[in-house]
DNA sequence: CCTGCCCTCGCTATTTCTGGGGAGTTGATA
DNA sequence: TATCAACTCCCCAGAAATAGCGAGGGCAGG
């Protein structure tokens, strides 16, 4: 059982690491204090680059990363579409690769129960959170239920730390875009062409070419594709 | 003071929420809970649908879709781009639109302080939480750290009730993307051409067209800017 | 007062994208 | 084994976007 106590000092030692090590020692104190089989977490980004960390074994961590495992994952599959916490019970295993997956994750040590949690962050940033343990379907329910809302906030904690370990989020300020290529982006990034964007805004198409050259140049972008994809991805516009 | 049999409390009341008029009610109850001016839950998809849910009074609210705020919004761009919570005073007030922005919501009754949860779900979902109140910088220093973690939980338990009534984002619409189409994609979004593009993934100009067709298709986009704008927002695509 | 930025409009020519067809190979799954 | 999804290639005509040259009025800050 964990105490309100025994969160706080959890969520302490993770705030207070500063490196990916300390978030590696930190995972093995959370899962003795969890009382768990294992704890981890994996981020994943779009670009398919990957991060764990995690009291599994390295022989798994590296049989997971070379075979691909990534893209088979019941859990990381599962997971990607929700955004609830999920019992790894109820995830789709019907597939044989999935079942062949599974059974060999307990060959290198995973319990037969898990629980994750998914966490998402900025520019398509994914990650999961997951407590794995070997025990009877009751004691899980019995702990999951007990533990959900920690979980939640460990995984939040432990997202906050990876994130802030990795230097991808790079701000990048850019120079701001004017009221009008906002709206000309805008209404580019949901689907207009340049006849229906001058249209909506009352503007020849001429004027509004010139709003995209001008936002085009501010963001560097080569076309008008590009300067959606950027203005989108730097936040300045929200579609 | 909200002790942690109120944090409960506010929980399972919004675990029972079965409506939106349910989160709605809660709402007030958690404002009074806190003990704090206004709290609201404010939720964007990638095709521009709000949905607002808090004690901002209607007219307020009426007057931010109205003018559109979003789009000026400092609190949602902030957010956007960020996995932390954010103390308001930290974003970026500068520009001419977003002060104006900070006065009116005065003048619309908001207080001078904020605080803000970024939360995100599948397919681009993304929420804010936000807690808005009238007090001194230290008051609300002290409220936000005391604070922090229960708004973490707040928020999450807030933004699935409102994912649960929500069944905009049902799986079908969230079509995975083949690794060409990821890839074709991908490459548009940082500006190459058609060509550049073909001659990049080695294949005829033809075949790359059939991807961002069915990209296209499976996206519900209009045109390639529109599927690159979604394939991002959904975090389908990294750039 | 001038400089710079924002907003607005026009023309022509070229390049690029889109939409309509069709066809064959893999590999995994059922 | 059959089916489906993914991947690869081809033609053509019309629609749309880009590049190049212009122009002028308004509003703010140095």
């Amino acid at each position: 059982m964990v105490t309100q106590k025994h969160l706080e000092k959890i969520l302490e030692r993770l705030e207070q690491a500063e490196t990916l090590d300390g978030l590696q020692t930190a995972s093995v104190t959370l899962r003795d204090t969890l009382d768990v089989g294992h704890i981890a977490y994996h981020w994943v980004d779009s670009a398919g680059d990957q991060y764990g960390c995690g009291t599994y074994s390295i022989a798994w961590q590296e049989r997971y990363l070379d075979k691909n495992y990534l893209r088979i994952d019941p859990v990381v599959i599962g997971c990607y579409q929700r955004f609830h916490p999920v019992d790894w019970k109820r995830l789709d295993w019907s597939s044989k690769a999935a079942r062949a997956f599974l059974s060999e994750s307990i060959e290198y040590g995973l319990g037969n129960q898990g629980y994750s949690v998914p966490i998402r962050g900025p520019n398509g940033q994914f990650a999961l959170f997951s407590v794995n343990h070997s025990c009877s379907d009751e004691a899980w329910a019995d702990f999951t239920e007990l533990h959900r809302r920690d979980l939640i906030l460990i995984a939040h904690y432990f997202n906050e730390k990876a994130l802030e370990f990795e230097p991808e989020r790079t701000p990048e300020q850019s120079q701001a875009l004017s009221p009008r290529e906002v709206d000309a982006l805008t209404l580019l990034a949901i689907g207009y062409s340049r006849a229906q964007v001058a249209n909506t805004l009352a503007i020849s198409e001429h004027t509004l070419r010139v709003y995209i050259e001008s936002a085009r140049f501010k963001l560097g972008a080569l076309n008008t594709t590009h300067a959606v994809a950027r203005a989108l991805s730097r936040g300045l516009i929200v579609v």
